[in-house]
DNA sequence: CTGGATCCTGCACGATACTG
DNA sequence: CAGTATCGTGCAGGATCCAG
């Protein structure tokens, strides 16, 4: 299993308003962040989560249109990655809590600009249609 | 050529901190941004103009490992939806500049919190290597 | 210099069926 | 309930060559 984006390798300070710097600092980490919260769900299942643990059923629910497949390989990596915490209860049946790590939850800055982006951008879509 | 979400549907305020609504509100914009600004490249072009208006093989140059196949292909969708502009010269040879619309600026807060957290995230990787 | 045309490959993701 | 196993597929994205 990959952990980490092959191209780690320097690091700087910086932010994106105001100076004049190379992008290419810039784009390392954004491109850093991109690689742990890549693919279609990982985004959709870390705000899931923001809303409060939740079980496996829960989520497969609460998420539209994910698959019982993609639920479970994303929240194995997401673990992997120390994004979201797996707690087994041994009932019967088996029950299975997830949680957001306090790691998970400096996410949420970042997941709460794109919201707001996507908003805006949907009443832009809606209108000229 | 697919311009929008086929999921783009409602509407509704609301920010990802605090409140206990319905986390579908929220993932549902965000995957409308996600949408927009799927791919590899996307964002580290996005970056790249934020520091200033550039001709094709400037942004070639400087977006580390993209080839000029994806940076046409991703160029050409960036504009569709009207994040980036597409200026060119009467020149000999042709000079082509490229530069973020105003919309494409608003992008900028997200931008910021992700490469925020991707410098975090690189910390902490490479720490415990 | 700014790309387009082609070819190729892996893998992200979906569908479906099954299990402890 | 909480997943795994298997199969199938499209398409993102790399490599290479060509063109106005």
């Amino acid at each position: 299993m990959k952990l980490n984006n092959p191209d780690l390798k320097n690091d700087k300070k910086q932010t994106t308003s105001g100076k004049k710097e190379s992008c290419t600092k810039i784009i390392q980490p954004v491109q850093d962040a991109l690689y742990v919260l890549s693919g279609k769900w990982k985004l959709p299942i870390i705000i899931s989560l923001t809303y409060g643990n939740k079980r496996f059923s829960q989520m497969a629910r609460e998420i539209p249109k994910i698959t019982d497949r993609m639920l479970a390989k994303e929240l194995r990596e997401l673990e992997i990655n120390q994004l979201v915490k797996r707690k087994v209860y041994d009932s019967i049946p088996v029950m299975v809590e997830y949680s957001l790590t306090e790691y998970g939850k400096t996410l949420n800055p970042a997941i709460d600009e794109l919201y707001k982006w996507g908003v805006q951008h949907r009443k832009k879509i809606i209108g000229k249609d």
